[in-house]
DNA sequence: CTATAGAGTTACTCAATAGTAACATACTAT
DNA sequence: ATAGTATGTTACTATTGAGTAACTCTATAG
């Protein structure tokens, strides 16, 4: 016999679900076209419910980028781990990343961060990416001194490998013509070796 | 002594102006954070001035997506006139695309392309997207014909390459710290031989 | 078993802003 | 010069949607 749900355990459940329903909305029609009462009418509740569960809108892309920092640094922590060098660690975070791009909170992070209405939300969202970006420049500077990557400027190398990331982020669909594991073997290829026949 | 402008000409000035003001705050506050009061304000007009020139607001996006594309499309058409190989129309164009891609009206519309709210207006968008897709596509088989670029995916490599470049409009300012010369250098580098060390 | 906090509702306020009507002025072609 | 159109203004309407007040019902802790 399954232990019943506590209050909280509930509470969070809860939550986690107006994320899931919210980002899914936001990423399919957009942050403002979508009201609080349509995500609210998701859940089969009225818009004034959500307000127990999050402060306002823009509160739920802040409680998003929660849920999605935790589980980006989560899994460069686990590529991080020492590996041979620095491009195989580089070369999981990639394959790590790609599989998290799929899911709605995630993406919806992506898509929204750094654009929040109040200063220090979008500030700290900002810095956020930013801590980001230095974890994996630190992983391209530790390639490029064990000679496994190329000798280059880590971070444009980093930013741009965020931005052809967080692009499939934008428009994959798991139930489109794309296949996730084609898609990670081309990045892969492409990154590996470049596009020269 | 310079001609006089004709109405006709004045007006198209004005259109213009409106456009890259609208395209700038847009890039800065985002769409639905940039009321047609403050687009008018940048020009020292008032709002109903505006409607003089566009229809509604969505139509500025609908007329920047015009400009970018016709600067996008005569781009490609000069990199496509025979070059030695699809490798160095592929190279022409990422370095050609990058230096679009500093105007606020291709931001603009690379940011908003496929978002309208008028299901025509999204519709075509969309389609004239993947008609630039093709046209990529089409040169990346080129040059898997000629042996100029690894046998891959053509449609993913497009996508991929699309997603990079785009990123790189939504960040990018002229008067940050990274140079539009190294970048574009770090992009080809990449773009021509992976990362490996 | 019952007091209380949790979870939800209906019915509102209030502000922002897209778009319009009606009117005023300035150019330009004849 | 002047008719008429291009360009602009002020003052408005109408809608949408975030956020709140005040209330009911329900479950659980003691």
């Amino acid at each position: 016999m399954q232990k019943t749900l506590t209050r909280v355990e509930k509470r969070q459940q809860k939550l986690d679900v107006i994320l899931r329903n919210a980002a899914k909305a936001f990423m399919e029609r957009g942050y403002y076209k979508t009201s609080l009462d349509d995500i609210a009418k998701m859940q089969n509740v009225t818009k004034p419910t959500l307000y127990y569960y999050i402060k306002n809108k823009e509160d739920i892309l802040v409680k998003c980028e929660e849920v999605a920092l935790l589980r980006i640094n989560e899994m460069i922590d686990k590529v991080s781990v020492d590996q041979h060098s620095g491009f195989d660690m580089l070369y999981d975070f990639i394959k790590g990343y790609i599989s998290l791009v799929t899911d709605d909170i995630i993406r919806c992070h992506v898509r929204h961060r750094g654009q929040m209405e109040d200063v220090l939300a979008k500030e700290n969202s900002i810095k956020n990416h930013k801590q980001l970006e230095y974890r994996i420049r630190e992983i391209i500077r530790i390639g490029i001194k064990d000679n496994s990557i190329r000798d280059c400027n880590s971070t444009i190398l980093a930013i741009l490998l965020f931005d052809s990331l967080n692009g499939i982020s934008s428009w994959y669909k798991s139930d489109g013509q794309v296949n996730l594991g084609e898609l990670t073997a081309e990045v892969l290829a492409l990154f590996n070796g470049g596009v020269r026949g």
